[in-house]
DNA sequence: TTATTAACACAACTAAGTTGCAAATATAAC
DNA sequence: GTTATATTTGCAACTTAGTTGTGTTAATAA
């Protein structure tokens, strides 16, 4: 059971979430919005959201954290992933509208997958 | 310019990579060594072995930085990845010899990219 | 309006990994 | 073999992302 009741808090992270196309990573959402809340606060929203199935969270370099608003998340299917990508440049993160069919794997059984392309985005490739 | 003097520690953990038959993260190796040598050492090791192409590194779930030692890496090109697995049950990760064509991503230039499949491994599907 | 309980702030903590520096040691030069 | 020198090491202190516990605040139900 994620979120329960309409706070301040939960509307100006979502209000985030929308205002960019992309991913934003705690540490970026603290930056943004730590002045106006604790970080734990940040924290145990972005756990709720993705137990909501509103975001999906993923690993960027570094190990760090990111979530994404889930759109056609279709992650049911594991045999299908969509990678996200992270520009060496600017930092950016977002999903990209692909999709990865993960060829069968003789005797293991695959429960989750995450692809992670790092290169330059359509900004910074100039 | 990575490893240059061949010491005692730079041995024992390359013979750590030889035991086994997959991967090793730093934690793993502290755990094993740890009361042999520094951790920072260890970290040090790893970072040189790296450079000099002698282990590859990718990131396992909870962002924890696992090592392989390279054998047809041919990680120069960037099309193609070998991803890698990690087993929900033991947690214990291997390269699969399986590779991955990334499809063009039109304005982007790719320059790194790693697949992590998590799942249960050949002994704890049973 | 009051009662209930989720959500919150805050401080303290954890865990992986990093940094700076002095001491130890592998290798090169003699 | 001995000495010189520069890499490697140990240690302690630090950094950073994220977590936990507790008492207080506030959203919702009654």
């Amino acid at each position: 059971m994620g979120i329960i009741r309409k706070t301040k808090s939960l509307e100006l992270i979502l209000n985030e979430f929308n205002k960019i196309n992309g991913a934003l990573s705690a540490k970026k959402l603290i930056e943004q919005l730590g002045h106006k809340f604790n970080k734990t606060t940040i924290y145990r929203i972005l756990d709720k959201l993705e137990e909501d199935r509103i975001l999906h969270s993923f690993l960027g370099k570094n190990g760090l954290k990111w979530y994404v608003k889930c759109k056609d998340c279709s992650s049911n299917n594991y045999q299908d992933v969509h990678p996200h990508f992270q520009c060496s440049d600017c930092g950016k993160v977002d999903c990209l509208d692909i999709s990865i069919t993960i060829p069968k794997i003789p005797n293991r059984k695959i429960e989750f997958s995450q692809f992670l392309i790092q290169g330059k985005c359509e900004e910074c490739i100039i």
